[in-house]
DNA sequence: CTGTTAGCGCATTCAG
DNA sequence: CTGAATGCGCTAACAG
């Protein structure tokens, strides 16, 4: 590997003079500026991004925490923060929490070791608390997913209330006023703003909360199968089942139509994410948009910006979700 | 920061001491050894992972290339190697190829660049020819999903022709002789060798290949709803959809049941990969396993045992796919 | 068992 | 506009 020193022997000129070439260009004259590029060229030179780290205090890496890779839904949002990452030549470095909170401050310590220039979190464990005084230290912090009031401007998130608030509307209003509803965990700040969301469109239309045909899952298919499950052991009449998340919504329908209750004919469906899957089974499944791609890209734009000085991008902190109607929901009237 | 002067000082010994107490622990009296550990706690003391990169010129980095971040297929590859890799303190810098040669070869700089010690590479666009010569350079490569002789030992794969025969294999012992095939996009090697399986399946079996039902997908959803509709439109009766995996099968299924052709009282579908998602719709699709998590944990090792020198790791190259067998498929005796 | 001495490859003052 | 000198934080001989 040829090194800068190399190029500048070659060029005739001294290793400052290649690096200014390499950067920013700023004061060379034309004539030594081809020079050293073609002293590079020669030589095949890559810079080390080691070195010039080392050098500069800047590893151009930044680090992504998530609660898991698999899963419908990061692989999306990972897809965006990493493109436009590195067309801005930045790398990412990435790591997986688990949703577990020993695991997650784990994960945030291995990237901050890293030297990460800023630290992108999807975080779900980790206390409000822990994330305020991670965000007082010397590395730059953005949020995915979660809002914190105290920084507020470091949060990059949906309106999940919202989202809950229009999908029970929706069904409400098609004229279903039996209505389960499965959870996501409790202890993740969007699965309760989902059903706070839920609550008030009830309010709204006057119906009041089932306890017996709640469920509490974990936003992932299995759950939503335990979820139907319970629910079928009720001794109660239902219409519709309100999911937090598309893919336990998909474990319910699959018990459904595994026990010949037809969908949406006698049993509505709606979920919550538009997940890419659920397009393609049958009945589709009505849902509320997640725009978590727009959200990551955000995030990542959101670190161009207040890291590496591109002024010249504007934030945007609150997504709003959308109704997405397909074919899950029966109208009542 | 406190930096290992920092230490050297408190600890009253030289960098050296304090070096030797964080890497091997080498021949350091236990005194002294916990003097500077507790130099080492006092201070804070985190070394710097890029300093250390350049002194010792190794990053403690390892780039994986993958054609796509979202998707099914690698968010759980990608959790193996994470968690692997972070297990034994290395860091994984992601990229996306997105299936293109041109992104695919920049993306390989662009790891190669940032002094990662080793790549893991699931490239579909890149040509053998450039593969081999890129192993010949000095940086480690190992190569997931994909055989090219001349560099074997270097290849984690899966028997692709086997799973195709054997899928092809078991709708022809339950008597479907009239079959149609989604394949995947014939310039990947797995999907030109699931379909040589098909064949052999089919030559075994002494039913002919029939050209008119045949539909070359891209493996994903969109195209196995092409796929159905084109199939659908050829004047011919066929009374199983082979396709080469799940995503395609799916989105073909949906189009069967939204033209209300009942699966699989009338048509029977199998897919590939076992994806986690069409294991919760209806009806649960007969597939063949596709265990990427093991290869993707085994492309690890093969970076740790050959890179970091863990010599009791055993690597295996060579995956078996088995048949799952679930309810898209009816027995026609 | 421990300290001294050089660099690793580059960015960045400060002179000129 | 260009060069010389210094140091980023650490590892790795080499002595002792």
């Amino acid at each position: 590997m040829a090194t800068i020193y190399d190029v500048s022997v070659l060029a005739g000129v001294s290793l400052a003079t290649v690096s200014r070439v390499m950067n920013k260009n700023t004061n060379v004259s034309e004539k030594t500026k081809k020079k050293v590029q073609d002293a590079m060229d020669q030589l095949g030179y890559r810079p080390s991004s080691i070195a010039q780290s080392l050098a500069s205090n800047r590893s151009n890496s930044i680090g992504v925490l998530v609660s898991q890779l698999d899963g419908p839904f990061y692989g999306p949002m990972m897809t965006e923060i990493e493109t436009a990452l590195r067309d801005a030549n930045k790398h990412v470095i990435i790591a997986a929490g688990h949703s577990n909170e020993t695991q997650e401050k784990e994960a945030v310590e291995f990237l901050l070791d890293r030297g990460c220039d800023a630290l992108i979190l999807d975080v779900e464990a980790l206390s409000d608390e822990y994330i305020i005084n991670l965000c007082q230290q010397s590395t730059p912090i953005v949020l995915i997913n979660r809002f914190i009031s105290e920084i507020e401007e470091r949060c990059i998130y949906l309106n999940n209330a919202l989202g809950g608030y229009l999908a029970t509307k929706h069904v409400l209003s098609q004229g279903h006023t039996q209505l389960a509803y499965i959870a996501g965990p409790q202890f993740k700040s969007d699965a309760r703003e989902r059903l706070e969301g839920h609550k008030q469109a009830l309010a709204e239309f006057e119906v009041t909360f089932d306890e017996t045909l709640f469920f509490e899952g974990n936003f992932r298919e299995p759950s939503g199968v335990s979820a139907m499950e319970y629910l079928l052991k009720q001794d109660k009449q239902f219409t519709c089942v309100i999911s937090a998340n598309d893919q336990m919504a998909s474990g319910a329908i699959a018990v459904s139509l595994e026990r010949d209750i037809s969908v949406p004919k006698q049993l509505s469906f709606i979920g919550y994410d538009n997940s890419p899957f659920p397009k393609y089974i049958s009945p589709k499944l009505s849902t509320v948009s997640n725009p978590i791609q727009e959200m990551g890209k955000m995030a990542a734009l959101w670190v161009l910006k207040n890291v590496y000085n591109k002024p010249d991008l504007s934030i945007v902190n609150t997504f709003t979700p959308q109704l997405i109607l397909r074919d899950s929901v029966k109208s009542l009237k």
